[in-house]
DNA sequence: CTCACTTTGTGCATACGTTCACAACTACCT
DNA sequence: AGGTAGTTGTGAACGTATGCACAAAGTGAG
């Protein structure tokens, strides 16, 4: 289910709070989900609660985190150092959920080279250049790829991770990716989802001048 | 629908080639669904289809321009320009789907003043103060608001946008924000899209290990 | 005009996700 | 021990989205 890793960080939360037992309506309130609908997404990893009390944190969240397989390191390589690959690599939430950034790859000669600080403990890295990438991927043995480059070069960047053994993708870059199926691609488009927030913000309208 | 704009975009692409006429087979191939969703998902807006020939391209473009709202501009305000916000004011795929940056605020004072390119044609903007949000928003009227801060301010924010006026909004932070129901409010989280990658990488391995 | 071919629009069946409601179970008080 | 309050796990009902298959409608050739 994609709400495991929303139950995982309220969890996290909960648990460093040094809160040790929750019940179901208080831990779907602070996800934003319906008590029942967390019920039974928990119970699709068996049963962890106790009837009558609730669940134990600790002993839930462990669970979550095998599930999700963040009990195991997850290494990771951004293509497209831009203003949005800075962004991830940058970002502070990767780190403690499993991930390690090994590679930032880019086309752009000017960049290559430059010592970006990734994560939060000052641990750095370098950019290094596209026409390495075969090398980088299969040195770092990377299984996840995230590819944050301009729409033009998504697909080819897209084929060359796919070849060196890539089996999840995260795309930013507006363009729908061709891969054969057993490669897992998400995509995740900035615009996309403001165009769906202005489709609702557009129908309210269009209901008060209904009402008007 | 959430897959407008998906179509949307790959309408545009397509009559900028030049093609005129799309059938549903193509369309669907190009989004990435299948062709009978996608007639499902037209057939919504209307029968703006040719039985035996297809769909006109721009015709069926500009009818979801129209459904999506895009033949308005939404003056949308980003809160918080550390790497994300940046990314975001410097994103070009905005301007040419009708939405236009207008504020860019952030709490850090070394940030405030600063000048930051916003879309691809060198427009700029002023880095402005929290302090301000209030007659920010009330002055460009903004209807839509990003929020690219930090987890603990972000809350705060949205209550503060709310009261101002806005009424959707688009939340980067990680963070279950709470807000009247009248809101839309849309969660966009990085880590979270990652982890449902490793979940789906993790089944795979667990699946090889049973075979092998 | 007729026939063969193409492609949309849609009724129907199916699958999926969500909500409801309650039995099963625990804890605690008397 | 017995009763009451609280909470989980889950079967059943419901609604919505998806996929199938075909009638309806258009095109073009002979």
């Amino acid at each position: 289910m994609a709400r495991l890793p929303i139950y995982h960080r309220v969890l996290s939360q909960i648990t460093e709070r040094g809160i040790v037992t929750v019940s179901s309506e208080e831990l779907a309130a602070a996800s934003g989900v319906s008590s029942a609908k967390l019920r039974k997404d928990l119970s699709f990893l068996g049963s962890y609660g106790t009837r009558g009390v609730g669940y134990d944190a600790a002993y839930l969240l462990y669970q979550i985190q095998r599930e999700l397989g963040l009990t195991q390191d997850w290494p990771v390589v951004i293509v497209g150092v831009g203003n949005l690959g800075h962004a991830l690599a940058n970002y502070g939430g990767f780190a403690n959920r499993g991930f390690r950034v090994v590679g930032l790859i880019d086309a752009d000669p000017e960049l290559v080279g430059e010592t970006i600080t990734v994560g939060r403990d000052g641990e750095t890295l370098k950019i290094q250049s596209l026409n390495d990438l075969e090398k980088i991927v299969t040195e770092v043995d990377a299984l996840i790829g995230v590819i944050a480059t301009p729409a033009a070069a998504a697909q080819d960047v897209c084929d060359r991770l796919v070849d060196c053994g890539v089996t999840s993708i995260l795309n930013f870059a507006p363009v729908v990716l061709t891969t054969t199926v057993d490669v897992h691609v998400r995509k995740v488009d900035l615009a996309t989802e403001l165009q769906i927030l202005a489709f609702h913000e557009q129908r309210r309208g269009d209901a008060h001048e209904v009402i008007v």
